[in-house]
DNA sequence: ATAATCCCTCTAGTAACTAGAGGTTCAAGG
DNA sequence: CCTTGAACCTCTAGTTACTAGAGGGATTAT
């Protein structure tokens, strides 16, 4: 049996961000100690792996509830977990395009020599996005 | 004089967004009407502007708060600005990189051909980080 | 004058945590 | 057995950049 202190360390996650996915209902406690402290068997320290590991996969809170759903049931058919993590890539890609076109405006309109705020481009684009080149 | 709705509608940012501008301290309103609604010169529709694009480049309130005070001075060397350029366009690059890795590793765990939950690629990555091929 | 539309303030909700207050329990050393 | 310090408990509130809604007043067009 764990505390949430080894289970912190184990997992690398934050011990108010264990609790907090507990109350999102990640997480249930298996067990207490006599004084009301949380005790957590190797079951749950795999869960929290699989919620760690998805996190840093950027999957939301609702995306790891239903792949938690999923993968307690073996037998099912794994469609609904491909959906989940195609829609996911979808929505990466995304954001990568999105990011793209910032880094292009931002490194055109960074390449200002003005000296001064009244003739620098970086303020001058700001205020104005008919000078922008790409849409964002 | 524009009412806020009006400045809504030439900006393209929602009324609430406006009031939440002005709590934030981006655009002090510089007049009320009788029955105290707020009431813009084309100077507010220009600042306005100005945080709109700049949210659109992605720049956080704060440093649209410090573009802006950089923006009335127009005498002033504009390194200040750049240096705010410059930070965010890191900080936009560092979140591309970080993306590209997790959309490599989603498309990688994605290919899986299994049928069921219990040989999911998908699942099984998730449950087991040694499997990924690149740290994130 | 009245109806329709607009606007006001205030509170609370979103995502995914993080921080702190104020109090209790555990484990190790004496 | 007792003490002490670290770890734990619950609860509330703060973070970012908005968004939604309640309950009411102002403006404008007919």
């Amino acid at each position: 049996m764990f505390s949430i202190g080894e289970l912190s360390k184990r997992c690398g996650v934050k011990i108010p961000t264990i609790r907090y996915y507990e109350q999102m209902g990640l997480l249930e406690v298996e067990e207490r100690s006599e004084g009301n402290q949380r005790r957590y068997s190797v079951e749950g320290l795999n869960r929290l792996s699989f919620i760690r590991h998805s996190r840093d996969l950027g999957f939301s809170i609702e995306d790891i509830r239903q792949l938690l759903e999923l993968s307690r049931h073996r037998e099912k058919p794994c469609d609904d977990a491909h959906n989940i993590a195609a829609r996911h890539l979808r929505s990466v890609q995304g954001r990568i395009a999105r990011l793209q076109r910032l880094e292009r405006e931002l490194e055109r309109i960074s390449q200002c020599e003005a000296g001064t705020v009244a003739d620098c481009a970086v303020i001058e684009t700001l205020a104005d996005h008919a000078q922008c080149e790409t849409e964002h």
